[in-house]
DNA sequence: ATTATTTGGTTTCAATATGCAACTAGTTTT
DNA sequence: AAAACTAGTTGCATATTGAAACCAAATAAT
């Protein structure tokens, strides 16, 4: 059996997730991310199979998270690099990274970080928020389902 | 071969993807954020297989995502609920919807949203800025790796 | 110009994970 | 007391993953 498919749920979360949840893909868009665009730079820097890397890039470049353009340095190779949707995934590397330094590391155990280029500073703190700016939980937001 | 783990990763999106990432993984997390607590709540919520959710459960359990307490009805069962570090994956999860509700859903397709509770008003949308607040794209920022 | 190496894959194979259905022990409802 | 529900477990077929071998085209080295 494949694995079940959340394309067609009603939930943008689930759907998100049919897209970018598989093993390695977010971590290839992540990559893309701070400019990996070739082939042999994403299999050596994530140490994974070839042929799992081939299918994760063909279903991303189908999903219009990344586009297959040529060599930028004139080579007759092709690079991967962030369509404008993929870049738009930031937000959400943003959170899982923030929720990575914060769990995920014993204190002191050292990490990767993401750092303002401008002046070298870590990022402001993501919060979810009210449109009137006041800081929301678990507690305080409800889904609505279509049609109610 | 077991898929590979990135429990090791020096960057804290692998090391998160690593306990999160697994198919059903969040959308377990995002029901249990909207009050889910049964299992087999989460199993006709989810229609997912039941061995399944048993071992997602399980990892979640022992990752201190959920945890299991005695059900608050006084019956014999158990319930799962999030623990705080369960509840931090509220910006993930967002994040996650914001960027599905742009790019997943055709053009007046319906789709479920996310409300603040107090005014059942939508919510911010989530931006990455920088400690002075500035609004940062994947070109403003940079990663830095340990020991530099 | 010829050879060697790198690149970007594809193919094959074994191990693991997923999904489905059947089964079950304990619990709750009727 | 019987029926139905809950929260699983087990067994099986199929998919997915990962490793390694293989390959053609492009590039670099000699």
């Amino acid at each position: 059996m494949k694995h079940k498919s959340h394309q067609d749920s009603i939930c943008p979360v689930a759907r998100s997730l049919d897209v970018i949840g598989e093993w390695w893909s977010l971590l290839i868009v992540r990559d893309a991310m701070i400019g990996v665009k070739r082939f042999s730079e994403f299999e050596r820097r994530l140490g994974m199979a070839k042929n799992i890397l081939t299918a994760r890039l063909k279903r991303l470049v189908e999903e219009g998270i990344l586009r297959v353009v040529p060599a930028s340095d004139g080579s007759a190779y092709n690079e991967y690099e962030l369509t404008k949707k993929g870049e738009d995934l930031l937000p959400v590397m943003v959170t899982l990274r923030q929720w990575g330094d914060k769990y995920m590391f014993r204190a002191g155990e050292e990490h990767s970080v993401l750092l303002d280029a401008r002046d070298h500073k870590p990022l402001a703190e993501i919060a979810v928020r009210s449109t009137d700016g006041r800081k929301l939980g678990v507690g305080d937001v409800e889904v609505v389902l279509p049609g109610r």
